[in-house]
DNA sequence: TTGAGTTTGTGAATATGATCACAAGTTCAA
DNA sequence: TTGAACTTGTGATCATATTCACAAACTCAA
């Protein structure tokens, strides 16, 4: 438990993490070094930002050496719990809940989906890459009964509401990904992370209109 | 051309107008009013950031009384360009791109999707919804000769530097949407918004190992 | 073993963003 | 027509984040 992260901290250590396993993947080298300048060639991000993020959770560099590439990912991992496997489903299983389940690279941040969740009964019970496909109104036991920590929320907006009632009321969970493009009302206890995709188009028509010609 | 506006109020407007889209909805009156407040408690956004935010545009609402739902929705529309039609197109059309050319909502935000492109000849030809698929070695010249202003780019790692540098050389575009997880090393005049889902994860592990037992 | 050359880690200074608090404009009931 | 009740828009203030700049610690070549 740290004392007060800045929250931009956080958004950035997921990036450090993705360029350190490349780098950990090209390099031949275990005792590889590389420095905060490098890295900030890599992801655009000022080598003094990096090195005070960092500096947020330890000393993990070596003075006039720089950081071994593979113990600053091991200390990375280890402060986004990565080394935990961690449970979760995806209710609503349609064209975004599908490409998450199906999207292979979640095994190596240990993450295993475990259930997904729909209305639709030519969903239900087609398992998609192993993981099984349960009716909504499991939902609730299935949480409870796994112990699962967070959900990954793809469903319609209008099916969105009562199923978060669900969840708020019903079950134990701390935190929901959401993938609809409302703002979820929550209990404080629950960390709410939105992934609004029409955000970022939007976001890049705000750009390209006050940007260039 | 606005000057200076902070980063997150640029976050932020979309939520507003997606707000302000479904309050529109909901409410028969054309005239119908709301207050910064009545925000506040739908977005967890304090009143007095929304206002601020609204200020760096304009002054849209009427002391005493509040805002217009349907004259914020405009002039919101307006600052963020959706009133005039924008095309893209999707690089990589997997499990994100397909999702994602799937999407009915776009066009509420005048987007047109109008061409993937990919490299599997089982995905060349056959349409999406409407839209045609591409074979990538097609993609430079499209992209001249539609003149598009941004892409999405959701093809795996290992495509990405190879497609990016015929971006960037081959062809005059200034934004990209960049679902793959690394880092896209872009010249200035070229603005890319990240979505980078797996980061989403990663900041939720964190919240959980830290705020809860 | 030395010392010039590096690069980290971090207080202090600066810049940016959020919040406060209130004047100014508007509404509306009487 | 008046004035109490609202709510906006915005400077002033406060909080948070970034940048600067340098002492400290290490490297490595000679
Ligand atoms: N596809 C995109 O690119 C995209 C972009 C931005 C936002 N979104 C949002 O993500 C969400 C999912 O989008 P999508 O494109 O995957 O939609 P989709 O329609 O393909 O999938 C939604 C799935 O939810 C299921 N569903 C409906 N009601 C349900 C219920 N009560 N319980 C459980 N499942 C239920 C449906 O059967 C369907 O399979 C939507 O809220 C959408 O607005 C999608
Ligand atoms: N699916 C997810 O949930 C998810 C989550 C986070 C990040 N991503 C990232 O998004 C990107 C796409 O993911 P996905 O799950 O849709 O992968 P996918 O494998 O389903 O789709 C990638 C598509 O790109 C095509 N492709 C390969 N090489 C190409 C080339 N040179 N030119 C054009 N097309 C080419 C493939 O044929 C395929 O259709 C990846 O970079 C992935 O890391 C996906």
């Amino acid at each position: 438990m740290y004392k007060k992260i800045p929250k931009n901290t956080i958004h950035r250590l997921p990036l450090y993490l993705s360029v350190l396993e490349q780098l950990a993947e090209e390099s031949q080298n275990q005792e590889e070094f590389f420095h905060s300048v490098d890295l900030e060639k890599l992801l655009n991000i000022k080598n003094s930002v990096i090195r005070k993020d960092l500096s947020y959770f330890g000393e993990f560099g070596v003075k006039g050496k720089g950081y071994n590439i593979v113990s600053l990912k091991t200390a990375l991992k280890e402060i986004l719990d990565i080394n935990v496997i961690k449970k979760t489903v995806i209710i609503g299983c349609g064209n975004i809940g599908t490409a998450i389940i199906k999207y292979p690279y979640f095994t190596k941040i240990n993450l295993e989906i475990v259930a997904g969740f729909d209305v639709d009964p030519k969903i239900i019970k087609q398992k998609i890459n192993q993981t099984p496909v349960y009716h909504i109104d499991r939902l609730v036991d299935f949480l409870n009964k796994e112990k699962i920590q967070f959900v990954i929320l793809a469903v319609p907006v209008h099916a969105s509401k009562f199923i978060l009632q669900d969840l708020i009321t019903k079950t134990d969970i701390h935190g929901i990904i959401n993938f609809t493009p409302i703002s979820l009302k929550v209990p404080k206890h629950i960390k709410v992370i939105n992934s609004y995709i029409s955000a970022k188009i939007l976001e890049m028509y705000f750009y390209l209109k006050n940007t260039n010609a």
